[in-house]
DNA sequence: TGTACATCAGTGAACGCGCGTTCACTGATGTAC
DNA sequence: TGTACATCAGTGAACGCGCGTTCACTGATGTAC
């Protein structure tokens, strides 16, 4: 489906798709994660996706661009005008809780390491993903300087994702005592200098 | 193989598969990396790889294993008795300068997220190379507690894996100003608290 | 030193399987008159 | 309000292909006597 229309029906269905192909994605992996996989978690037949998604490609890159722009969203409203370093902090570190996310991300480094269009995408939402935080730590001292503001928020977005890594159960577990030190780390990387 | 014995000539063809196996890992990823890939690259026909090989997964999982613990040789030389912290951390972050490394890791972090075995592995590794570092930090001050030095540890490691990603052309692009920056909060880390 | 034999190194063809994709089709729904 | 028709939703069977694995085989090397 690229052009043509659909109804409320179809919209629905597009959808549930996206929500089947996700949770297959999530479960088995890139590689795992054939179109018949997908179609028995929708409860369709195979060749009606193609209906919707002509080709396996289509229906993943409709899966990460729309959990992409979720995740913009998300940040945008932990960054919002009422949120202080802490509130940030505590919200995308919540967010890493949720064990689906954290393995879609993983496939999508993945997916960027040997797909050079892949990795364009991902690059692109980065570069905005370090922006909003740049800007808030622009917001929250206003005489930091933009170079400051850029390095500081790339430094606290490699923290971020590394801290998903490690607090997901891929690469270690998560503990009390580690989360609390680590989120206190991230805090004085919004507020210091 | 595994229980067969290897004559020299074996055991050096055994590590070319290996290096050869890297290669096309590295190159295609995990799921596009065919044995018939693999062969071709060390110039082998594939009924051979079983000889060595005798599944795929034996392959991959010996390719991984050989690059965790060469790691962890880095790792204890990085911060071994003549190092400071400066030097470990200007060490750790000229190591993600080898695309190759980066796009092998994010591949076995895929892996992990899919497969319980694989992800005992990736932990176990972890575990191992956060212990390194906690010690590290207890020797460049010995009257840390345990419990602090494992929590900045961990936080230490994430903040460096988290800018393998963002440093390699995956997630992100190196630039010198970001590096100064990073390599500074880095070192912070290990001689701050 | 020479020979016989076991073992290791390496080949090549064939297999069954699951994959993404194609395509001709039927059934349901919206819309123009 | 009723009808005709275009469009969208969804089916089902078949395709060619590349994959990992199997297996019977030949050639090279080491070793025991």
């Amino acid at each position: 489906m690229s052009g043509a229309r659909l109804t409320r029906r179809g919209d629905a269905r597009r959808t549930s798709l996206l929500d089947a192909a996700e949770t297959v994605l999530v479960a088995r992996g890139h590689a795992d994660a054939s179109l018949r996989a997908i179609a028995d978690e929708a409860g369709v037949r195979i060749g009606h996706l193609q209906h919707y998604f002509p080709a396996r490609a289509d229906l993943v890159k409709a899966v990460l661009e729309r959990a992409l722009d979720r995740s913009l969203e998300r940040l945008a409203a932990a960054t919002g005008p009422r949120a202080d370093a802490a509130d940030a902090v505590a919200v995308l570190l919540a967010e890493q809780e949720d064990p689906r996310l954290v393995r879609l991300y993983v496939e999508l480094w993945a997916l960027a390491a040997r797909d050079e269009d892949v990795a364009e995408v991902v690059r692109a939402f980065y570069g905005t993903y370090v922006g909003h935080v740049e800007a808030f730590l622009r917001r929250l001292r206003p005489e930091r300087t933009a170079a400051f503001c850029r390095a500081r928020a790339e430094t606290f977005v490699a923290l971020l994702e590394g801290a998903a890594l490690l607090r997901s159960g891929i690469a270690g577990k998560r503990s009390g005592a580690v989360d609390a030190h680590l989120a206190e780390q991230a805090v004085r990387l919004l507020q210091d200098g």
